[in-house]
DNA sequence: GGGAAAATGTGTACCGGTCTACGACGTCTC
DNA sequence: GAGACGTCGTAGACCGGTACACATTTTCCC
């Protein structure tokens, strides 16, 4: 019996589908697209062709001359519960459309972020949703011109593209007021210094003055201690490190994340320090963590589920042509948890 | 002065170059490739002229004859840590060739995942990475028969496709055989159960029935206790109270995931027992959170940077026509933190 | 020096869709 | 009943690359 190759049969195209009704293609990809100037008779006949057939358009073909009905979201890494609430607004946004999200790291590098951007435009995708990119201002305008942009998390607004952003300065006042009115006066913060000559990202500065104008607002402005090291958690392991070592130490530290929190936590507990009965900490993102009974986190909840459906709603504007900017912000709300006590 | 539309000056393609270049499309296209027959003379020139105009080829372009150079990742949700760190190897190895690697997210329902797949099929993706798929052996076989594909953790081999399996049955010995070198003899398991008629995924099937071999071939087949529920947080936190609810209540519970295992400590938390003098928790997956000092969870470790750079290694050889399947194998290691200790 | 083989470059069909232009037909208006 | 107009369907150029066939030149070898 001789050997037969496994046949990889080929993909069914819009001309089989045409044959198998009877009509043009043209006809076809009309109906597909829903286009004007079909028959009730024709739209019938071709969608039961395309259901016989088992028939798939191919998103290359169409990117080519149309659409590729793909959106493509960039961000740093994965992994990020924060991004997960995003993606899970934006797909369910999306889910009446035709469109599909993908996704792509970035990374933390500016190189492998242009990378993946480039990756992207290369792909054709018909709009883009950047999740705290790295990218300059300048670069980031030239591609919104290009493609219908919306931009999440970072606070510098441009008329090129849509922006979304939690109020930093309303969740962080919230943490303040919240550990001011339990009593505590030495209040240290965890903060994030850009890299040099990067005018990117303007949220953990936004946090930081805020930390320091709601001091000075209750007269605490000699109490001010701010350590400069990262979001991450280590960031806030040195963070907390560092201000732990002042004399006479804080009685609470509001960390500009909860990744910086958690660093914070692991610190206090290698310092035999009791949280939070010796010092009070609250963090900023509301993790999925920071719900833990183990960590029981005081922290600002954004709605990332809002945030993403937003996105995906904006971008669907865009690409049907809108060209006015738009700028949403979503207002934040403390969660109250163990990690902060009335100061003693 | 009058309004000028703010030309959105066309892309840069390969006619372009050719032009610019002084030669022929195919030429472009060869120096592009890297294929046979182009002297040095052209390269440099043709390299020149790219340079100069910045040329990019269009991914949908080339995928509509030749490859995308992209490979699809499909994955039931990102935010989980143990597929950041596979995207990290898998990115890390594609580094070096010229394929992209985009993701997607396939959700937990059978529906939205073939979805998903789909939509990657139609973005002629020239390989697909399939994380912990839901979909059933049969469809899995039939994509993987028209697409090179490579499945990871999962454990049902087949011909058709390579997997990548952490080894279920090692992992979980590991975690046993120290509880019970601990003194524990009344050890409960936390497992879930898939959905019916669902072959699909056997690796919680491999890791309880695991539990319940360590457990006879050390003479306690009286001690097995099982709760069945999910590998969620709220399974684990489900689990935990049945398995507490016995009497005499386990010393030691060994759950499936670490994400379960976060739900048995907010379990025990709230039941205010402590661990791990009264009862000893371990988990699976060594997830970050499990290092986390307020956590620090025996766990077992899994190199999730190893697999991605496998399934990225396995991926590019089917590319290049490799038909023989594979099936790699990852050997976990033991993470023993605070929370088991010897039994009381 | 001549013929074969290898190296190099080009022309062009083709991939699978979309979109524009146009023709055929039916309906309405006066 | 003629012209205007709206509706519906089709032909075929086109998008930006790739790949094959082929022409031309160069190299090699005896």
């Amino acid at each position: 019996m001789p050997m037969v190759a496994p046949e990889r049969r080929r993909r069914v195209t819009i001309s089989d589908v045409a044959k198998h009704a009877g009509v043009s293609k043209a006809a076809v990809s009309k109906v597909i697209r829903n286009d004007y100037g079909v028959s009730d008779a024709m739209r019938e006949r071709v969608q039961r062709a395309i259901e016989e057939l088992g028939y798939r358009p191919q998103a290359a073909a169409r990117a080519l001359r149309g659409r590729a009905f793909t959106i493509g979201v960039l961000m740093r890494h994965i992994g990020i519960p924060f991004y997960a609430e995003i993606m899970t607004g934006l797909v369910d946004q999306l889910a009446e459309s035709d469109y599909q999200a993908i996704m792509i790291q970035g990374g933390t590098l500016d190189k492998t972020e242009k990378r993946a951007l480039d990756a992207l435009i290369d792909r054709q995708v018909d709009g883009i949703l950047m999740i705290a990119p790295l990218v300059g201002r300048t670069q980031l305008e030239q591609v919104a011109r290009e493609f219908p942009t919306v931009v999440l998390g970072r606070h510098d607004r441009s008329p090129a593209y849509d922006s979304i952003v939690d109020d930093d300065r309303v969740g962080s006042e919230l943490v303040m007021e919240h550990l001011i009115g339990l009593g505590h006066r030495r209040i240290g913060h965890i903060t994030f210094q850009q890299e040099h000559g990067r005018a990117a990202d303007q949220m953990p500065r936004i946090r930081a003055e805020t930390y320091e104008r709601v001091m000075r607002d209750h007269g605490l402005a000699g109490e001010i201690a701010v350590a400069v090291t990262s979001y991450s958690e280590e960031g806030g392991y040195d963070g907390a490190r560092e201000l732990l070592s002042r004399d006479p130490r804080p009685t609470a530290i509001f960390a500009g994340s909860d990744e910086a929190a958690l660093g914070v936590l692991a610190a206090l507990h290698e310092a035999g320090l009791s949280v939070p009965d010796d010092v009070s900490v609250a963090g900023y993102d509301n993790t999925r963590l920071a719900a833990h009974p183990n960590i029981a986190l005081t922290t600002v909840n954004q709605d990332g589920v809002v945030m993403g459906r937003m996105a995906g709603r904006l971008l669907l504007e865009r690409i049907e042509g809108r060209t006015s900017p738009v700028h949403f912000s979503v207002i934040p709300s403390l969660v109250v948890r163990r990690s902060t006590a009335a100061a003693r």
